[in-house]
DNA sequence: TCCGGGTCGTGAAACGTTTTAAGGCCTTCA
DNA sequence: TGAAGGCCTTAAAACGTTTCACGACCCGGA
């Protein structure tokens, strides 16, 4: 039942040498167009499959890279993962894959697993900080994912959320929108910070008084979040004209919550969201949002740990940092009918 | 800078042999504490980490599982995924992902980089149904994800998509709705094509003339088809009361034209959808939905692999067929104001 | 006829584990 | 004091490849 049978098998069947068998796999063009057929067709006749830990074992190239995710049921990784997956696949990398639930615990275990497999190199967006230098020791190539740093002896693959805040608000401005709610999260994760202080320069670049900008914290990133958010708003004795959200689930229950009340999207305020899910286009008004090129992250990076495994001696370290880019859709568009007032 | 340190040097510096090594990592109790200890130590000391393939060319026991969907990107084998990963985990097993984008080609490429790693076994929703075949012949466990069957010498998890499309019309009919139209997708699939059966046992089940049903039948399960049909639908003379969708994207299409076209959900027309993706509950209208359990589904598969691969001999198939279940919410309610009529 | 050179194929070593039979040492008991 | 027996440890074989130094063979030229 199982597949017990081995290069040596196949050697008797095709009468020649294990090492002929080897050849015919690895470096076909040095065997005789007569003897590769032979062998060859041994193979296909006992339905052999290379073992490919005996072939690691000897050569000590592995064939896999490791991807550790926070989640990869959060929207932004399983557009990441698929882009990895896509790369890997046609370089005949398998890729593994973890979810670490940002637990160190879980990230450790996992990344214990990868360094047992020997794989090849790890995309990692983080938990513990102290886990990059772990795997760097254990001479495992890494490349961080989603997590800006400067360290000059590894690769690093992010999006420019600085300059994604930036764009939104540059945005709402030059519609003429002037009481600009952001409605971010919780600052000590990396993202919201950037974020906003990319709006701040939006604002500043476009000489408008800092009051034109108001950050309204909430404690996640999710559509029951963007809820409670937009009900502050609407309670308010002044509306906002405009909502600027740090993630697109966020945006999505703002909305939400104003379509039910009678408040017009855009006519009476605008919205603007991040990340630019798939269901940003298909809400009740399309909205507008922040894209960033997520599957292109994710084989931006794994060509990256592929090229240092391959080259480890000449391989230079980059840090690659996408800019993203601004849909807009319904959700901001300055109406005529206001333009025109 | 790579990790070349083997059994042999741990066995070194303990001044034991590198069976005792062996014996400390795999049968730690037949082995003194003391030396224990000192090996543990050496360990430690040299940063040592088994080489799996090795250990695998040895023992024979791989500990990988592969994963083969159609794409991640897809909710639906997101949160498989993150199931399958959970429970692999868990029993220390590493997934190894791949799409296959609905490709044979690419199918066949990646089934045959599992073969070489001597994955464990292998879950799949098959696009090419030989596949299949040859797997199993390589002596690897398969599961069929997604993909009901009756064959009685594998394992299979699915969900009862005849059962949904019942669970959705019997709702509809039981808060009154009378003439209902499933948006449904082309029915060369299996799934559109069993819920739409399922739909029209509630229709029998509950004594109504067959008429109370129709089928709109569009070319693919995303927004723009849902777009257009529901175009199709607001231009005849004789509304529907009702849409149930064959997928939740569709769902969504269907309630942005509503929701544009001024018609009132559930007022004018109710609707229900198929999945209950994240987005369902943070549509304008909150949006009625068959809920898969996905999530679930990953995990039992990896469970029946994993139990298939350490107990070949004894294993029984079994064949897992989840019932789904009906979330309601605003898009479907009967209205009081219209009930009191 | 002999030699040189090139082309193919061979055989064995090596990779890092696990596994098993065998051996060493202690203790215990007669 | 010797033997029996138990407990740890050891040494070596085995897993399925790749790699590499070497040898066999063939062909053409002198």
């Amino acid at each position: 039942m199982a597949s017990p049978v081995s290069i040596k098998d196949v050697a008797t069947r095709a009468k020649v040498s294990v090492g002929t068998v080897s050849n015919v796999l690895n470096r076909p063009e040095v065997v005789t167009p007569a003897t590769r057929d032979r062998v060859l067709s041994a193979i296909r006749e006992l339905g052999f499959v290379r073992n490919d830990a005996a072939r690691q074992l000897r050569s000590g190239t592995p064939r896999a890279i490791g991807l550790v995710v926070l989640d990869v049921a959060n929207p932004f990784f399983t557009d990441v993962a698929r882009g990895v997956e896509d790369t890997a696949s046609e370089a005949g990398h398998a890729v593994i894959l973890c979810n670490t639930d940002e637990s160190a615990q879980r990230e450790a275990r996992h990344v214990e697993l990868l360094a047992e497999q020997r794989v090849h190199g790890v995309l990692i967006t983080p938990v513990d900080p102290g886990v990059v230098g772990r795997l760097r020791e254990r001479g495992l190539s890494v490349v961080l994912l989603d997590h800006p740093t400067d360290e000059p002896d590894l690769c690093s693959v992010a999006v420019d959320d600085r300059a994604g805040g930036e764009l939104a608000v540059t945005h709402l401005l030059a519609e003429g929108y002037e009481r600009i709610v952001m409605v971010n999260g919780p600052s000590h994760i990396h993202q919201p910070r950037q974020r906003h202080r990319g709006a701040l320069d939006a604002v500043r670049k476009a000489g408008r008084p800092a009051g034109v900008l108001e950050e309204l914290k909430v404690p996640g990133l999710n559509v029951a979040c963007g809820q409670r958010a937009a009900e502050q708003l609407l309670a308010r004795a002044e509306r906002p004209d405009a909502v600027f959200c740090a993630n697109d689930l966020l945006a999505l229950g703002v909305l939400q919550v104003f379509v039910r009340g009678g408040v017009r999207v855009p006519e009476d305020i605008a919205i603007v969201g991040y990340d630019d899910i798939d269901f940003a286009a298909a809400a009740a008004v399309p909205l507008t949002s922040v894209r960033q090129p997520r599957q292109q992250i994710g084989r931006t990076a794994a060509e990256l740990v592929i090229a240092e495994t391959m080259e480890p001696e000449s391989h230079e370290h980059r840090h690659v940092l996408f800019t993203p880019e601004l849909v807009v859709r319904d959700s901001s568009r300055r109406p005529r009918r206001r333009r025109s007032r």
